[in-house]
DNA sequence: TAGCCTGAGTATAACGATAAACTCAAGGGC
DNA sequence: GCCCTTGAGTTTATCGTTATACTCAGGCTA
């Protein structure tokens, strides 16, 4: 790798003129030496060394991508996080930044040696309360959070606006004329999201008048096989239910499967809405109504609220709640008598 | 962040002194001034810097995970590759290294300024033939090529045996009681797996002595409505078919789906066997029978290679070809006569 | 007692790049 | 003719670490 002494000797210059070229900083250069040094370099296929100009530099133009791994598994990437991971990657590059991946797994110190690259700024991705607040007090840097699970927040956020999905999700079942609705998901756990979503789904039922109890089955884990689970303790216990709201579409998909399994069909039998508008909502049979949220967007609005922290160095905690809107597909039966 | 500096003038010592003891040189320095040392070391939070380090040393400990961009969208991260590079990230944590993740786009001067991070070695994965060769020509490092295409390989390469997934999963058709089997994929195409798959279709043909002219439906695209097309039309012209082998998974349940909308029902009038073993194969309906590899041996392989090569400099090009095996669903309905 | 080794450091230079201060000749104003 | 500016560089110091060579006092050997 050729190095600024390499171009200086060949240039007949010192290291200084050439630095000044390669930066662009012409003022202190005549336009001849310019020429000279930048053909050289380019001839040298001269690259600037990262590590040089970061040692020097306060900034290092490294992003950390963190995601929390466990022991033995390594990071997971849900298929939302998948493609919130591309959009940041491009991103940063088309600003041109790099993405330093890396899983934090709890014993690990935290972040370990991970401080060592001096990274500018990092995003953290489906970590919990306290392991965002430890994080936070390693890196003096600027934080994005994704995905959090956090109630309350002194950091930089970005999150749905969860509560409305639940919403919508309610109002379009009672839209079409249901009204025993059940939830499927985990309203009381740490996993902040389906509180929020469950309030929606209250507050739907409310305004529509509906003032049974709610039917919750709830769902400690988010998996296709919690979902088949159930979809047959659904289906067998609780015949009177028309139409589900589950808070995941991997728990929607395995409800299908779980009521089909002790014979009820959706969308005949029982309608069902998802939430997250993952890859498989599309492709499975039905094809599932869900609520749908731009990653795209989640995944820009994170990287433009890093990109200017670090770069105004003014890093103040910031909620932004992103909005979502329902898709329709397949997966609802509607009850409405047909109008002439 | 402290410095060896910081550090040395509370010790009361040089920074080489320090440095020794960081680095358990201890031979160098008395065991007094060892634990003093240490001591503030561990006080002030001390952590060596990377960029310094990789500056001075020959070594980055940083690995590049490089993968094909679109201009527009980014990275594409297929649902087997977020396995692979959720293990690769594991592992060359365990080991120490760190994992930039990179999109190489076609418009981006090969590798752009990539280089200057002066990798210690790259995986690339999914490149086309044409752009390993470039990328190998930027850098000098070690690269350990996954996922690809390449028809010749002169660099490290881990591969699946794609001939004999396609054999495997024609004569499990074949045993199954079926003749007439269809080929779903583009055995012509640049995508040399299909090429391998379709020569382990052909032997196992060949071999149970069926040696009427394959059924070939070709798929320009491997996604889920491209299926669904060649499914219907696979269900509409030929009605003789009693089974299918598809060269992908998404391209399988597409089928499914496909021959479900002409009439034609899998397993029951139509068996299939998919490949790559995603996770929509196990929740698709019927959960299909497909050619599973093993992802985490693949990433681990790869790590491994890599990381040998780096440390013995002696980069070689090597061919690791993987296993596969198939993994019995609910896809294919066995058409023999049962054996009383 | 001169010479030599050893333990425990220190001093210097280097990695590749940049910021800031300095040099130094030519040209301009009055 | 003298002083000041300007253009086109050069010099020096610095970022945080590490490798290599050096110092230097005390103890040991012959």
């Amino acid at each position: 790798m050729a190095t600024l002494k390499d171009i200086a000797k060949e240039a007949e210059v010192t290291v200084m003129t050439v630095s000044n070229v390669i930066n662009g900083k012409f003022d202190k250069v005549s336009p001849a030496t310019v020429a000279r040094v930048t053909e050289i370099a380019r001839r040298l296929d001269y690259v600037p060394s990262a590590t040089a100009r970061s040692l020097v530099a306060k900034s290092s133009r490294l992003v950390g991508v963190l995601l929390p791994a466990s022991e033995s598994e390594g990071i997971f990437l849900s298929s939302h996080n998948v493609v919130v991971i591309g959009v940041i990657e491009r991103l940063l590059r088309e600003k041109g930044y790099y993405l330093l991946l890396r899983g934090i797994s709890a014993a690990d110190g935290v972040a370990g040696t991970l401080k060592s690259w001096n990274l500018d700024g990092a995003i953290l991705i489906g970590f919990l309360d306290s392991e965002i607040q430890n994080l936070r007090a390693t890196f003096d840097t600027p934080l994005v959070v994704l995905e959090s699970y956090a109630t309350h927040v002194d950091f930089m956020t970005v999150r749905l606006n969860d509560r409305d999905g639940g919403y919508q999700a309610t109002k379009y079942l009672i839209g079409n004329g249901h009204r025993k609705i059940a939830f499927v998901g985990t309203p009381m756990a740490e996993r902040g999201v389906d509180r929020e979503r469950y309030e929606g789904y209250l507050a739907a039922l409310q305004e529509a008048g509906i003032t049974e109890e709610p039917t919750v089955i709830p769902c400690p884990a988010v998996s296709h096989a919690m979902g088949v689970e159930a979809g047959m303790r659904l289906g067998q216990k609780f015949p009177e239910i028309t139409a589900a709201f589950a808070t995941a579409d991997q728990l929607a998909v395995g409800l299908i499967e779980g009521l089909y399994s002790v014979g009820r069909q959706v969308p005949d039998d029982v309608s069902i809405v998802g939430f997250d508008d993952l890859e498989i909502a599309a492709t499975a049979r039905p094809p599932l109504t869900t609520i749908t949220q731009n990653l795209k967007q989640k995944a820009a609005t994170a990287v433009d609220l890093l990109l200017h922290t670090i770069q105004s160095s003014l890093d103040q905690p910031q909620e932004t709640v992103l909005d979502v809107k329902l898709i329709e597909r397949k997966s609802v039966r509607n009850l409405n008598p047909v109008v002439p």
